[in-house]
DNA sequence: AGGTACTGTGGGAGCGCTCCCACAAGTGAT
DNA sequence: ATCACTTGTGGGAGCGCTCCCACAGTACCT
């Protein structure tokens, strides 16, 4: 051991031996004290954990992933430019959920961007590695190939937003359905009459359960839907804009729209001011994300609060329990678990 | 290997081993071939080439992090809480630089934040277990501890803005004294005699050479500096806000502000046009960071701008060198390394 | 012919852990 | 006193790599 001795000499990080050799116990018993099992006397416990302090001792990672076949880290996975992420306050208050709940563990959080295909391939090769626990899934599109590849390497996910109603893997979601149903209840409830909708991309699983939320608030209200009410945008203020310009044209006579996310409704304001309408005194608006631009717009906008950090926090619930039951090679539970978490309306001067 | 094996079969992820009884040759060649020696045979390169697509091999990261004493991660440290984070679009640009430069190298990114008391033991223990190669660390503060930390533990790192003129962590920085020169001049240029400055927090170095630049670009051009035209800010709008009514109080008759940042800059025009002058008629203003804000505010402000993407790309640079020198243990360059790049100047319509 | 050098290769040893078997010692029921 | 557990402990084996030594083979000098 010519080489690889003079690497480790005592200047070195001490090691699991060194810290038994002081303690005056074996190396399976400093193992037991690290990990927390209970099985060590009070006594051993105590004289162990001098040794630890005194030698400063931090294991090696490294080594307990290799014997182990873990990693103590998990990834948040974003399909998208970093761009996107740090523009929308989603992600930020996501990730603020996230770590909170992860803070209380020894896990640790990676934040990986895979918007390029380039980057794709990255975490695909890292994956591959599994150099990651478990992953964090969020704004995942319909057709993104992403959790089957999770899979098939069986690595364990927690999803955000379900991909559709048949949805495979763990996920967590706001009621975007109850969501909608309560923009629209809010506007009939104002004594709206002809209140409009403009989508997000239909592709987004949620965005059709807002449609859905919308058509059903009408019809139990005893209304029949009109098709020319409903104009698809894409989550941009420029769709936005287009979506507000179609409708109306359509039905100039409309008096109230519910936007699928703030950003269009912001779009959607510039274009009923141009047209001459005055929010909320012709037109009423309700966005969806309850987002700093909803507070910040004129007048303030009414919009549907998701619990985006309560979000975060469940799914590492769920992520920490799935790699918790994955560890003994136990059984599968075959339950797809699905959790919906209720929004909440935010309302102001625009309804 | 009774409990060993069951894990280990034939189900799981190959092996070097594996993958050198598939293409008839020893494991030393493999890993040769692996990471890109130059001393294997061009057939025998082949060979190992084709085992490793057929049995579809990753190498195990965990051992080979535990053999080597490497992790071919670094991390990203940001001593702040999340939410200034995404606020700030410094940081995400900063984030574009370093993604787009590793994407050429074997490094993961990892972004660590380091804003509460709690994190920042997280942080402290992540470190002293040596699972990143190197750190970037951005926005630090003069009497943080973490550089010393990391200085103590031997991890390379480079700092995005020098603590104090004395950094001993190698450093990238844009010139900040430059800057506030060229934002000076400009007023002056502009016929402006009373040039104000609303400083960010002193605590900053940068913020410190943005004052002496402002300073020496006045005395250069003969004038002598009016203390009262100086009020400390702290980088928010609120604080703009407050520094720019202080300013008004004691020289009414100022007739231009340079605000060392764009934020603050924002904050002082809210209260200049409730002092009912207008930009840049009555008093011209100018920013720093040159970011969105700065674009969309009306009118749209004139800023300084830093090359942040440029500084990331540099940082990590200078960090893959220096992980890569210490490696052989080789003698420590003793030379400080100091990166300092150009700023220029984003005319607009406020001044 | 012998020496010296270099190239390519195989495989032992070791990285620092976790897992589990073995076993000593204590406890209580028979 | 015997058996059957339980509790606490030590340490061997093994995780999948990298590093380096040893050595076969070839090439080029004396």
């Amino acid at each position: 051991m010519a080489s690889h001795g003079a690497r480790g000499r005592s200047g070195g990080r001490p090691t699991l031996e060194e810290v038994a050799a002081r303690a005056g116990v074996g190396r399976g018993t400093v193992s037991r004290v690290i990990n927390g099992s209970p099985r060590v006397s009070d006594a051993t416990r105590a004289a162990v954990e001098a040794a630890v302090a005194e030698l400063g001792y931090v294991p090696n990672t490294a080594a307990r992933a290799l014997a182990a076949n873990r990693t103590d880290a998990i990834a948040l996975v974003v399909p998208e430019p970093e761009t996107r992420f740090f523009a929308e306050p989603y992600f930020s208050d996501m990730l603020k959920g996230v770590g909170a709940e992860l803070s209380e563990t020894e896990m640790q959080l990676l934040l990986i961007f895979a918007g390029s295909d380039r980057e794709r391939r990255r975490l695909a090769q890292y994956l591959a590695a599994h150099r990651v626990d478990g992953v964090l899934l969020v704004s995942v599109h319909a057709d993104d190939p992403l959790p089957d590849l999770l899979a098939q390497l069986e690595i364990p996910a927690v999803i955000s937003g379900p991909r559709s109603a048949a949805e495979t893997l763990t996920s967590v979601d706001s009621d975007n359905y109850g969501g909608a149903r309560q923009a629209v209840e809010h506007l009939l409830s104002r004594g709206r009459r002809e209140i409009a909708h403009i989508t997000g991309r239909l592709d987004v699983y949620g965005a059709q359960r807002r449609v859905d939320g919308y058509r059903d608030a009408l019809r139990d209200a005893g209304r029949t839907v009109d098709e020319r009410l409903i104009e698809p945008g894409d989550f941009t203020e420029e769709g936005g804009r287009r979506a507000m310009a179609a409708l109306l044209e359509r039905r100039p006579d409309l008096d109230a729209v519910f936007a699928g996310s703030d950003v269009m409704a912001a779009g959607a304001r510039q274009v009923l001011r141009e047209a001459g309408l005055r929010i909320p005194d012709d037109v009423a608006l309700v966005g969806y994300d309850d987002s700093a631009i909803a507070r910040h717009m004129e007048p303030p906008l009414t919009s549907v609060r998701q619990p985006i950090e309560e979000m975060g926090r469940r799914m590492i619930d769920l992520l920490l329990e799935e790699i918790a039951d994955r560890r003994p090679a136990v059984s599968r539970g075959l339950e797809r678990r699905q959790v919906v978490l209720a929004t909440e309306l935010e309302e102001r001067a625009s309804s």
